[in-house]
RNA sequence: GGAGUAGAUUAGGUAAUCGCUCCUUGAUAAGAUCGAGGGGAGGAAAGUCCGGACUCCACAGAGCAGGGUGCUCCGUAACACGGAGUGUUCCGGCCUGACUAUGGUACGGAAUAAGGAAAGUGCCACAGAAAAUACACAGUCCUGACUUUUACUAAGUCGGGAUAACGGUGAAAAGGCGAGGUAAGAGCUCACCAGUCCUGCUGGUGACAGCAGGAGCUAGGUAAACCCCACCCGGAGCAAGACCAAAUAGGAAGGCGUUUGAGGGCUGCUCGUCCGAUGCCUUCGGGUUAGGUCGCUUGAUCCUGAUAGCAAUAUCAGGACCAGAUGAAUGACUACCAUUCUAUCGGGCGUGAGCCCUUUAGAAGACAGAAUCCGGCUUAUUAUCUGUUCCGGUG
RNA sequence: GUCCCCAUCGUCUAGCCUGGUCCAGGACACUGCCCUUUCACGGCGGCAGCGGGGGUUCGAAUCCCCCUGGGGACG
């Protein structure tokens, strides 16, 4: 449970794993500044992906909204349910918001749709 | 104090908690986890604008086409880069001059894609008589005929001839000024000045500069228009390329060919040369479109010192090892210190604009993320310092 | 990552190579008037653009350089 880690085998690292997660995942959007898609696996722990496009802004931009969606998810994945795959997918405006709220509109959809 | 410009340095630090990646090493149930130690973004990593290294194509060849570069010398692996110079243009200062203008300058600064326009072709809108063979027109001058007045002469019309001083438009108008000369004029001739070319001498490696003599009297601009000249360039690019594993298919039709040569050698064409045989090409159908390892970081490398050189840079000596990720690591948060700015309490210095020390509060910390590696260029950007030019203030 | 291409009214485009006659032409859209009982169609008119900066040139949408913003190909 203490378990904080973040490695490869949390990620979600294969181009088909995020094509077959975007054809059969659940689709939500969380206040308009990202996308989340929930696809149930059979078992394993909690694995995650995040997509930023070039649209979103340069190097710098990009490299730090997946850090933070990366420490976020690595801080409360002890209480995400099992089997679970999460891709998201950064909307134009994240850029500007905060580590805070990122982490409460995250943990909020995740609550909403009764996976921790 | 402000603005411009040139150059140098810098790109916050320390600690605690949690976390990522690589390497070395130890343990175990041996490629998975845990422990220990160490390394982990930049001056532009960016734009991909040039130049190389490296890999494959043939051992990298020839010609044409195509592309690039363009003052000189030096530096370099190479360059369109850098250094030192030359010329030209502009600005400022100074001199000439009655201010301006003009001209000069052994001064200071800035810019400079700077070969050729007396090899050729094209273009020069509008305006203007004319935009490059000064053809024509207007004007001026000489002259023939006719008309009017008629003593000469003057004026007008129609012709012939001469001319480029005169036409004020334009971005640009065919050397300038004076004298002679002439019917009127003209470098037609002459003196001076400016400019062009040729020859010689001197200085310099050279671009070029200076001096002397001569020629012709004059040659518009544009080559970031075609072009000519000189020099350079084979093509693709680490998704290059090599190996391993797995999967599917060993299909059908047509064509060409086996030493008399199909086809291929990754921008075009020709030549030459090489490879080349149940082989190659085209179409249709089927399958794969999920990998892994190497390349992958020791290099035109970095630091210090000496020597050569005005400098760019080179050589020598000693020392150092400094990211190798691949849905892509170098992060999150907290505290303190330091830096800068703004406001503020108090004190000191100075005639003064102001400067220095200090208390408290608030704000700021930019541009930006390696992806084969280097050398440059360009662009973005934080703070400080130094040199220099101009403007302003105080004394 | 590497290598390419493009940018003109609100939209689609012509002009660029070969600079001037272009204060940039056309179509659709918008808009005003006429026509019609009214709408549509038609006629006449209006609005509005060379992505930004620098250079060459007398003169730049056009030629050259540097940025900015889009798009594409490659295992």
């Amino acid at each position: 449970m203490n378990d904080r880690s973040l490695r490869k085998k949390d990620k979600i690292l294969r181009r088909y794993e995020y094509k077959e997660i975007y054809s059969k995942g659940k689709k939500i959007s969380v206040e308009g500044l990202f996308i989340v898609y929930i696809f149930k696996r059979d078992n394993g722990p909690p694995r995650m992906g995040i997509t930023v496009t070039k649209k979103i802004g340069g190097a710098v931009v990009r490299n730090r909204i997946k850090r933070i969606f990366r420490e976020v998810f690595r801080l409360n994945k002890g209480s995400i349910i099992e089997g679970i795959d999460i891709v998201i997918i950064a909307r134009k405006g994240l850029e500007k918001v905060g580590y805070m709220a990122i982490e409460e509109s995250f943990l909020k959809a995740l609550e909403k749709e009764r996976l921790c």
